[in-house]
DNA sequence: TTTGTTGTTCGATAGTTATCGAACTATAAT
DNA sequence: ATTATAGTTCGATAACTATCGAACAACAAA
C-alpha cells in the first residue's frame, strides 16, 4: 500500500477514534475479554440505542470491530488485526 | 496517568490527526528531516497562511510539534516523545 | 398471530470544525 | 520612517458530526 493510500486509511481510523464515546466502547470491549451485544455496551455508556448503533457502524466500517449475528442479536468484538496494523502498541 | 485521563489525551491526539491536511503536515515534517517554516509547509499544501497557522496551533497544543522562533520566523519540527508515548510504531 | 426484544435507518437539530480574507503584531531591511 | 516578510487572530461561513426519538425490520416467544 502506498504511503498516501495508507494515510487516508489512517486518517479514517483516527477520525473514528477521536470521539470520546467510541474510545470508551473500544475500552469496554477490550476489558470485557468476550463478545458483547450493542445493548450491553449502550447501557454502560448511557446513550440511546440509535446513537450506539451509529457509533458501532463507524467502528465496523473502518475495520476496528467484528460483528457476529446470532438470531436478532449482534455480538461485537475488537478486530485485533487492524489495531496491530495501524495502531501497534495501542 | 490513569487510564481515563490517558484516553482523554489520546482522544485529543486522534482528533488532531484525523484531518487529512494535518496528517500531511506531519508527513512533510517527518520526511524533511529538518526544521521547516510555516510558509514552507503551507506552500506544499496549497492552503492560506491563516489556515496553516490554525492547524499548526492544534498540532502544537497536543504536543505533536515543537516550535523554535528566530526573529519573525518560526521553525517547526516533530516532537518525537509524544509520538513514542501515544503512537508507538506510527 | 400477537407481543417482545435487538438492532438499523431516517429526519431534525444543536454543536463543532476547516477554510478564507482582512486586520494585526513583530521583526528585518532599505 | 517606510516597506517587506512571517506568522497570528478574528469574524464569517459552509460543511460535517453526535445525538435523539420515531418508525422500521428481523427474529423469538407466548
Amino acid at each position: 500500500m502506498k504511503t498516501e493510500e495508507a494515510d487516508l486509511k489512517r486518517t479514517e481510523i483516527f477520525k473514528v477514534l477521536s470521539d470520546h464515546n467510541r474510545l470508551k466502547m473500544i475500552r469496554i470491549l477490550y476489558q470485557a475479554k468476550r463478545e458483547l451485544t450493542c445493548g450491553e455496551v449502550g447501557e454502560k455508556l448511557n446513550l440511546s440505542k440509535s446513537t450506539v448503533s451509529y457509533h458501532f457502524k463507524l467502528l465496523r466500517t473502518v475495520g476496528l470491530t467484528n460483528t457476529r449475528k446470532e438470531a436478532q442479536i449482534k455480538y461485537l468484538s475488537l478486530n485485533m488485526a487492524t489495531f496491530q496494523e495501524y495502531l501497534p502498541g495501542f
